[in-house]
DNA sequence: CTTTGTGAAATTTTTCACAGCG
DNA sequence: CGCTGTGAAAAATTTCACAAAG
């Protein structure tokens, strides 16, 4: 019933779109040439009909009786997810979060490139991690400008969440994603995606109890 | 028209209720006594009718004409969110995130107890990382039967996640938050939530095109 | 015979609107 | 009055079911 936007894609299809592509990825290591929503369900963990459904937002191009072809769906999903070049990515935070962040083996193979690593501690400024000197969070808006960054991830910790996501903000970075254990407020326009560790581990222990009441209790009717 | 089950929250409505709580923490440190569903909305970033129907399910006590008292409510969601008493939590992986994830200032308010940090690397084993002793990771099923641990968070590369999950699973854990940049998977009772810095990133990325493609054409019917 | 692609149904989640309490 | 609490409407998302294609 929804008649209005035709191109837009829902964001949990967004996310799972990201999942099909790790395990397409996978698969390709392991030979496979092509395949069936079914096997790219399995994989993912959901069914077949959603993969297709979230593939038709991407009008892909599956052949019937055969499957997807591996490498066709991976270049249209790379299209559709994001740009092939490398996309500049800042760290704010020089702590031990933001240092392991720094070195997270992941960036480059996913076609983003670790510009900077910025701290408003002068103790840190200078220090070397991951290939780069942390720099001062004051050079932030200069190198923003320099690069056209957009994306920084906060490394800090809550009690500095806002001030660095201001800051971000004031640089020209749009979007944000949040290591800090508590949400920041930014003006519209501005993306912000929290990786809440504390909301993670509350909602899987929910769902653990969940399962251990279902097998306990059989209903509970209010 | 959800007649079914009557005790279960939907997992967006769980999600929300933790930045609830953050917010509430936040708003009683500035010396609130009360928040409307209006204002609690505003500063989480959603609607006044959504925070009622999520609180809702707490069968929460708020006042009409004032609103809901903070504390009182603070109390229903750490009750509604998990036991109060501190839930022990394993770290399996020493490598730099894990020991940066050791060092997570947020565990113990939260009412998690970090019991152990493991590693199947013996050149890891035996070093000190937040007041833990890094331990080798075949004494990870002696650890959880004697403490009773049923989250772990997984911080080790991708190539070694799923040998991972399936020694945290053959553990007897039983909630895994999962670090690496792949999804593993787990037999059915296991739940695994995916802290995928890519997938975020992409998301966040997408949300951004989005809003510049926005901007850009008006609009783009099939 | 297998698998895609897709309307339509079913389900879930959000928004609306308002009765009812303080 | 202001604000909660909650059915009912609306919207979004997932599942179903099947025609069409190779």
């Amino acid at each position: 019933m929804a008649e209005g936007k035709e191109g837009v894609i829902p964001e949990p299809t967004l996310a799972r779109l990201h999942r099909y592509q790790a395990v397409l990825r996978r698969l390709r290591r392991e030979g496979a040439l092509t395949v069936s929503s079914e096997r790219l369900g399995e994989e993912a963990g959901t069914e077949a009909a959603l993969v297709r459904k979230d593939l038709s937002y991407l009008r892909c191009t599956g052949q019937r009786g055969i499957g997807y072809d591996l490498d066709t769906l991976l270049a249209v999903l790379r299209e559709a997810l994001g740009p092939a070049e490398p996309r500049p990515l800042i760290i704010v935070g020089a702590g031990p979060l933001g240092v392991a962040l720094a070195g997270y083996a992941g960036f480059e193979l996913l076609g983003y490139r670790l510009l900077g690593l910025f701290d408003s501690n002068p103790a840190r400024v200078g220090h070397h991690v991951a290939g780069l000197v942390v720099r001062h969070a004051r050079e932030l808006p200069e190198t923003v400008a320099e690069t056209g960054a957009k994306l920084a991830i906060i490394a800090v910790p809550a009690a500095r969440a806002q001030e660095t996501a201001d800051l971000c903000v004031a640089a020209g970075l749009r979007g944000l994603l949040n290591f800090a254990p508590c949400p920041v407020k930014v003006p519209p326009g501005v993306v912000v995606r929290q990786m809440d560790l504390s909301e993670e581990l509350e909602i899987l222990n929910y769902q653990l109890t969940c399962a251990a009441h279902r097998a306990a209790n059989p209903a509970r009717g209010g």
